[in-house]
DNA sequence: CGCCATGTTCACATTTTTTTCAGATTTGCC
DNA sequence: GGCAAATCTGAAAAAAATGTGAACATGGCG
């Protein structure tokens, strides 16, 4: 075993609190708590959990406030320390993700309410084991071949030329580009991109894949950044000769 | 397909149980009913069902209980196997009590009544993947002479040059590896790697290992990987003088 | 209110994979 | 060596998955 993890949750509900706390301690994480968002900040500038699990419906300073200072990318920033620290939000209802979406506030994950202990923690272990990869997925650029994603401007090239993508392509181009040469099935996509809540049809993801393809690929029917693996699904395939990085 | 699901519903309502059953076994569930608490209890001394439908509201044992007994993070609860049955907890109200009891019990998920079957199926469904996939996760590539196999990227490399397989040439030598030097049947394959549902010929077997040695050996009439076992079946041979890792 | 941009669904064409099957060939055994 | 059973081979039929075009929702916005 490795050092123990450290966990700030943050949630004005005593009671999740501590079903966080009673779960997360079952599973070998130290658990800080702070019920405000100001007590959060505070705790934060003495502390540097490894995660943060933050409620966005706080009273005062809301979840998105804070996630906000934290990744905010100025120089003076004393909360923004060097390799940002994983947040999970917790939000109420799936709508509020949209704006999430939107606000890009470079969280981690997200779990909607009600949600369940076990589903928080499997999400824990995951960021937290996301993280401690390489795969630190800050907000950096994203790039493969001719290709180049930039998170903060959510804002695509191919070769230069600016790609104009509509936000579900966005969406999951960005995730297949975090994911490289990893094979997904439609249902993952429709997981990790959609949300777990979404429950229509695998041809939507077909679809999209269709549709980025014939804004990226110089021959949509010869693709060379999303490839298809059949019987299986997608995947962002390195073309055999290009390299990046 | 993997295996048919078994889902307990747990309900003293007649009617209920029947209409679930009914959507249940439709979407290919096997469903087991339970009318009371104790009845539940006893049935999960015997059974491990792959999902729990369950009512918060039942005469005697209620669900609340119930889910308690499940969660209890004690060494000797019989109840509590390894690795958690996922729940789903029927609820009148949608208040906030409800809500939050269920949460801290550690249920996956909350349908209040009056629900659509379909909602509830649906439910199932993403409930049930997402325990599925929390499970899996650990696939590393394997590896043996100089062939080596990456279960995320679904690529399979021999001598460092890459092969492409089909969906079921991939499945089939994944399983093959996992189980290095063990004898199989042709059956045996086609329940482990195609599915009990399959009815077709033993033959399609043969076929894919045939391909498989077209695309993996040297000298596909004298394998070194995949070896036949005369009148047995087939099995990942290790080449005797070839060591993996 | 109607228009436009997204997102989703659907029916059908196309492509790829999987399965089947009838010999040819090999193996184990007497 | 000869025989029966098992396996291998090649090709074609059958099935499955994906690509395509277009229609159908939905929601924001002028």
């Amino acid at each position: 075993m490795s050092k123990q993890r450290n966990i700030l949750v943050v949630d004005d509900e005593r009671t999740i609190r501590e079903v966080l706390r009673r779960y997360l301690e079952l599973e070998g994480y130290l658990v800080t708590e702070a019920e405000t968002g100001p007590q959060a900040l505070s705790i934060l500038q003495s502390q540097r959990p490894d995660l943060i699990v933050l409620d966005v419906m706080l009273p005062g300073v809301d979840g998105f406030s804070i996630t906000r200072r934290l990744r905010q990318p100025s120089e003076n920033n004393p909360l923004r320390i060097e390799g940002d620290i994983p947040i999970i939000l917790l939000t109420a209802r799936s709508n509020e993700v949209d704006r999430i979406a939107g606000l890009e506030l470079g969280a981690d994950d997200y779990v909607t309410k009600p949600f369940s202990p076990r589903e928080l923690v499997a999400r824990v272990k995951t960021v937290l084991r996301r993280s401690a990869t390489a795969e630190v997925e800050s907000e950096a650029p994203v790039a493969c071949g001719k290709l180049r994603l930039d998170p903060r401007s959510r804002s695509v090239d191919v070769a230069g030329a600016p790609v104009t993508l509509t936000a579900k392509e966005f969406d999951l181009l960005y995730f297949l580009m975090r994911h490289p040469r990893q094979v997904f099935k439609r249902q993952q996509l429709l997981d990790q991109v959609w949300g777990y809540e979404f429950y229509g049809d695998e041809s939507t993801v077909t679809v999209h894949v269709r549709r980025l393809r014939e804004k990226l690929e110089a021959n949509p029917s010869k693709p060379d950044y999303i490839q298809t693996v059949w019987g299986v699904g997608y995947k962002f395939g390195v073309p055999a000769n290009q390299e990046t990085e």
